[in-house]
DNA sequence: GTAACAAATTTGTTCATACTAATCTGTTCG
DNA sequence: CGAACAGATTAGTATGAACAAATTTGTTAC
């Protein structure tokens, strides 16, 4: 622990993190107390604290006077594309689904700009978000071949916790990101865009468009999610959380 | 200062803040030094730190070891609606501008969406935002009468740092929110939004619709922007950062 | 049993202090 | 004048300590 390089409170929050997303400490279950950690971690409750509110504030922990830490969500809102559908449903008491449509390899033959960000070698994975059995948003992910060797319709459940793409891109190829850019656009439904999300063409849709980048500057995916339904923020506050419509 | 209620940390940012906001620091100086803030504010230096981190990670301040603290902005993105476009356009080299078109005064004749939140009597302010002279966004403002007594034309200057709507309604009429809603859904542009936009009819726009609201549960004002271009976001590092695009 | 109270636990706030690291400033030397 | 160095300034990290406030747990009395 004391010979990793960077300041303490980092080291504590990795590590605390680490833990989070492995599942060391699941949902709903209580940290072990401020004391307990600085004692573990071989630091000061001031620095101990302070990692703890590192993850309060991103939204992994809620702090409650007199009783401790408690664990609320593994994969808080920290943006709106990076935003878990899965949590966001199951947490309004729905039934989110995943259903593939299929996953496609290219080798030089991806459009350009696709080609642009992540290289010629690339798969694309399409899949289709319910809630309820009702299609929302029809998902296209783009990686780039060589970072998740082997991948396959078999890596994408149609229910339960895994159907996030980010926890699988995650915990299954270890693919890990640091900063992401989205933008929001408008555009009217295809033809077999429409039949996927059941509206009529030339519907006006929202088209999220996500891209995450490491610390190297290499892109590590590309997301577009086409969806009919608005897109919900609570600004202010502590801190914001995207909602279902 | 020591009379007040709750935290100190709570109190020394506020009034930090308000000074901010209220031009007491104008943006590109320097505030005074950690220990010049804890001896006029009384307070230790780890308090005032706390005080300050916050509104670095709010975006007002930059923090530079060995230099001190820079006003970054007094608007900080805090969400998107509520991000100063203003702000953004500026830091671009582009000079940003605001066409007023009209202001309405309504009482009970106001469409049933408006008045349910605002009340029955409220004004609705439309202007049409634009960068380098070229229209980007529609942006339709309602307030509760009552809240801006007197307003009219001339508190939105169509050129200048105070095109800021949301600056006029703090720094003019006093109006505090702290939480707000935004939603983002597609639309098709009509006759009237497309000739103030200059795009065709049925062209695809984008429509930000954002709630404020006070402490008192108050709805403070409704906002629509209608908008051709796209949004974007930083996500991930330090903290979020709408885009001009 | 249970209601009321007391004690222990745990997070929240604040301070004084010490040291490190980055930046700025003034002085000296060529 | 300008570069280089030394010192002062200022934010960054970390500790230990103390008390407040909220919650949980244990105990007692009825």
């Amino acid at each position: 622990m004391n010979d990793k390089p960077g300041p303490k409170y980092k080291r504590v929050y990795d590590t605390l993190r680490k833990r989070l997303q492995e599942g060391y400490y699941s949902v709903g279950t209580r940290l072990p107390t401020e004391d307990a950690l600085a004692t573990t971690f071989d630091v000061s409750r001031v620095t101990v604290r302070r990692s703890l509110d590192m993850l309060v504030s991103e939204g992994y922990l809620v702090a409650r006077q007199g009783s401790g830490y408690l664990v609320d969500t593994l994969s808080p809102p920290s943006s709106t594309c990076l935003t878990s559908f899965t949590d966001s449903v199951l947490k309004e008491g729905r039934e989110p689904g995943a259903r593939f449509i299929d996953i496609t390899f290219f080798d030089g033959d991806a459009p350009e700009a696709i080609s642009d960000m992540l290289g010629n070698a690339v798969v694309c994975i399409r899949r289709l978000r319910t809630v309820d059995g009702e299609p929302k948003m029809l998902v296209n992910t783009w990686l780039p071949t060589a970072r998740v060797a082997g991948i396959s319709k078999e890596d994408f459940p149609e229910t339960g916790q895994d159907q996030s793409i980010l926890r699988v891109l995650s915990g299954r190829f270890g693919l890990e990101w640091s900063r992401a850019c989205e933008t929001i656009r408008s555009c009217v439904a295809s033809d077999e865009i429409g039949s996927f999300l059941k509206v009529p063409v030339q519907t006006p849709l929202l088209v999220q468009a996500c891209t995450a980048f490491d610390d190297e500057q290499g892109t590590v995916f590309f997301e577009e999610v086409f969806r009919n339904t608005p897109i919900t923020f609570n600004l202010g506050g502590s801190r914001r959380q995207e909602q279902l419509s």
